[in-house]
DNA sequence: TTAAATGCAAACGCTTTGCAATTGA
DNA sequence: TCAATTGCAAAGCGTTTGCATTTAA
């Protein structure tokens, strides 16, 4: 079920606004911010808003169809949720963002369910560090 | 060697500001804001201000005395680095914050450093999901 | 027709900054 | 003494909100 249909199955109306805030999070393969839909939104539509971004967004979350990724910039970034979920190392020295397969964190999420009975929500989590490269130029052998 | 020193001995004041600031971070057990701590700072010294605050934990953080932990609140969150790390799990549901002691992430920390030569950063990570308590309420058997 | 959604402008909350005055070493 | 540090006020930034207007269903 396409996003479009889900939104209108939740009684939500389906405006231009959007539905190109939806095609500007599934035409692009990396993490969106807010900002950068909206000048894609804006350059389609040039009296679109930011606020109705943050408001669609919302929404988008709430009904499950987008996550929210933190990955330490003092804002955070959107992912379409059918794209399945990954996560990232990002590397403190250069920035570099490694995607790391969703199963690299299973043995972690039986551990804190059965260990604590927590049910961690491990969707697109953001872990900091440094990378191979980093490492070595700085002869690090932590 | 004390915080007090460990400023010095890299050529930082020893101001009575910073020292408070030192002091609110030992004072308690909790991650604390830099508003609670200029809370603090400011009832035994009126005229102290919160950007002194944040330069102080900025300096701080340089010199790995304070850790910062981001639990998704829209603020971050310091810790005195001594006090040694732990994690942190958030239930969305009931905003119950259960301690997780370091060890738990180290196979974690093993596999990313093996597989991807990655060196992670988890020192005080905070990973959301639901608590034992209220998957019980909800029925949720994930 | 009408409740839902938008655009706009203003506010919000946390954090940072420029600058003159103060102060620790 | 004098560079480091502070207080103050203002701005910066991402995000949210109130409200009148517009619009999808």
């Amino acid at each position: 079920m396409s996003c479009h249909e889900i939104l209108q199955k939740n009684g939500h109306r389906l405006t231009l606004q959007r539905m190109l805030v939806i095609e500007a999070l599934h035409n692009t393969e990396r993490h969106i911010s807010a900002e950068e839909i909206y000048k894609q939104l804006h350059s389609r539509h040039p009296y679109a808003n930011i606020s109705t971004v943050y408001r669609t967004l919302e929404l988008l979350k709430k009904l499950n169809l987008v996550t929210e990724t933190d990955f330490g910039e003092g804002r955070v970034r959107y992912h379409v949720a059918e794209k399945g979920h990954h996560h990232h190392l990002v590397c403190q020295s250069c920035g570099k963002i490694t995607d790391l397969e969703e199963s690299a964190l299973h043995p972690l999420k039986d551990a804190l369910l059965r260990e604590y009975g927590f049910d961690a929500d491990l969707r697109h989590l953001a872990i900091s560090g440094m990378c191979s490269g980093c490492r070595r130029k700085k002869g690090n052998k932590a």
